[in-house]
DNA sequence: ACATACTTTAGAACTATTATAAACTTTAAA
DNA sequence: TTTAAAGTTTATAATAGTTCTAAAGTATGT
C-alpha cells in the first residue's frame, strides 16, 4: 500500500493524517498477512521500527479510531494476560488460540462449516458467530 | 443438594467447609439451571440472600478454588464491562452472548454440529473448541 | 498567515483482579 | 478437650490494562 493510499484511507475515514497515525497505519496495513496485536505489543514494534514518539494514549486512541472506521477488528477473547487483541483481518473469520504462547492464528471463514446451529432466543437476532479453537502442544 | 452433600463436595475437593464457602456453594450449586455470573455480581446476590459477610477477596478466592476443583468453569469471553464470567455448567458447551444486556445463555454441545473443522497447526493439538453466538435485538 | 477544530501528550484516575500479612478457624492428635 | 499446625478470611495495598483530562501542539480551509 502506497503512502498516498494510506493518506486516503485516513482521510476517507475522517481522520487527519498526523505523523503518528500515518506511521501506525503504515505499520499495520502495509503487510500481506493478518497481524494480531495488543496495544502494548504494537507500541514496542513501533518503537523499534520508527523514530517517531508515541504516547501510549495515542496508540489507544488510534487503534480505537481505526477500529471504529472499520480498518481493524477486536478479538473478544480473554487472553492469559487479560489484554485486548486486535486484528488487521476485518473479514468474518475465526481463530486458533495457542494457550501456551498466547498467540492467535486466523481461520478462514470457509474452513469451518456448520451442520447445525441453534436459533436465536425469542426477540433476538444472531449478529455473528465466532469460533475459537484452543490449542496446546 | 443437601447441606451434607455441599459439605462433601467441599471436603472431597480438599476445601475446609468454612461459613463463607458453604454459603457460596449453597448459592451456586443448589439450583436447577446453569448460572452465569461475575464476581461482583455474585457478591451482590450473596449480600441479599445471606447475613454472612464476604470480603471481596474471599469471593475471588472461593470462585477460583471452585474452578480449580472443577465445580465451576470460566468463560473466556471479553464482555463489555471487561469482567470475567463464570459458569456453573462445567460440561462441554457453548454460549449465546447478548450484546445488549451482556448476558450469557448456554448452548448445549449437541445443538451445534460441525461439517468441517480445520486441523491444528503443526506440532499443536486441539484442546477444545468454543463457539460464541453474539445476539442483538 | 490565521483562526478553528482536531490531536497528541504526560500524567492522573479508574476498574478488575491479585498479593500481603495479621487475625481468626478448622482440624486432628495428644 | 486442649492445643498446635495448617488453612482461611479480611482489609488494605499493589498491579495491570485502559480511559480520562486538560494543556500544548498540529492540520485544515480561507
Amino acid at each position: 500500500m502506497k503512502k498516498t493510499s494510506i493518506l486516503n484511507k485516513l482521510r476517507s475515514s475522517g481522520l487527519r493524517p498526523t505523523k503518528q497515525r500515518v506511521e501506525i497505519a503504515k505499520f499495520l496495513f502495509n503487510r500481506e498477512k493478518t497481524f494480531h496485536f495488543t496495544v502494548e505489543n504494537l507500541g514496542k514494534h513501533l518503537a523499534k521500527k520508527t523514530t517517531t514518539k508515541f504516547a501510549l494514549a495515542t496508540i489507544y486512541n488510534t487503534v480505537h479510531a481505526f477500529k471504529k472506521a472499520g480498518h481493524l477488528s477486536e478479538v473478544r477473547l480473554r487472553g492469559k494476560n487479560n489484554t485486548t487483541y486486535f486484528d488487521t483481518n476485518i473479514s468474518n473469520h475465526h481463530h486458533f488460540y495457542d494457550c501456551d504462547t498466547s498467540e492467535l492464528i486466523d481461520i478462514n471463514d470457509n474452513e469451518i462449516k456448520f451442520d447445525k446451529i441453534p436459533k436465536a432466543p425469542n426477540g433476538k437476532t444472531i449478529k455473528n458467530l465466532e469460533v475459537i479453537i484452543n490449542l496446546k502442544n
